[in-house]
DNA sequence: AACAATATTGATAATCATTCGCAAATACAG
DNA sequence: CTGTATTTGCGAATGATTATCAATATTGTT
């Protein structure tokens, strides 16, 4: 961790670069995305982030994960009949697969996929801007 | 409206094969969700429904289109940000196009994505129960 | 057609995730 | 260090959906 310095530098450049004041609340909240490797719901978050901010509050959490998505550093993902997920977003783009019976998520990514929604969309007149993609499963 | 009778005779049919009685609200609702084109929410099913049984409350509304839904007669989508909306289960499978200007929901289908999604799920271990997948657009 | 057994309804309260309002605390430009 | 605009924490409010429960309607059986 001894690069943990740097990194927190980096948090707070960005955030000023977005407009936004850099509290030890989103700080926090960065770090926690930054270290996952899993999809946490807002609960989560805030365990997590309590553990460096011990006093960070459920409301700061659900306001702070909507003003990092708007100024794109995080990503929301809200599966079927669940409350709404985070991720990192300097990752390559994915989408996903829910594993109906654990609830886990997997990641997959084709090429072949996105270039054929552009072209379908394309001919019917439209520009993605942004897909939502999900297969949910059962192991074979 | 002269096959309406034999209509209502055929839904009645399909919810006591479902091993659900044929109530007044039930058969309304089936019967505005027959005709739809478009993409409902429950609000608006209600608005319809009760031109055929006016004393239909909201509350069954949303009951009866989660027990049609759980009894393959319907299908539900919720849409980003959106309340959850209703279609026939009867025509053939599709995924949707969002206009994200107007809200506006057309649909579309591509065997070569089905194709793909169950090849990658495969290759995963996973068989694909069902999908999501939606393109928020604009207008070219 | 009338009856009992059971499912469904309507009205309303409860729940759940999320957002809001506001006074107190904090960040940051000067 | 100071003033001002942001942000936070708390709790109340919201909006969509679900649950509760007494009253009503449906169905299988006489």
């Amino acid at each position: 961790m001894t690069e943990s310095r740097q990194q927190v530098e980096k948090m707070k450049t960005a955030l000023r670069q977005a407009g936004l004041r850099a509290t030890a609340q989103r700080l926090a909240l960065l770090q926690v995305i930054a270290e996952n490797e899993d999809h946490p719901e807002v609960e989560e978050l805030h365990r997590r982030a309590e553990r460096i901010d011990p006093k960070i509050s459920i409301a700061t959490v659900y306001r702070t994960v909507s003003v990092l998505e708007r100024a794109g550093m995080i990503q929301r993902h809200s599966f079927e009949g669940a409350r709404a997920r985070y991720e990192r977003v300097d990752k390559r783009h994915h989408d996903h697969i829910v594993d109906l019976e654990s609830g886990e998520i997997l990641e997959f990514q084709s090429n072949r996929i996105e270039q054929l929604q552009s072209e379908i969309a394309s001919q019917m007149g439209y520009d993605v801007i942004h897909h939502r993609l999900e297969l949910y499963c059962r192991k074979r």
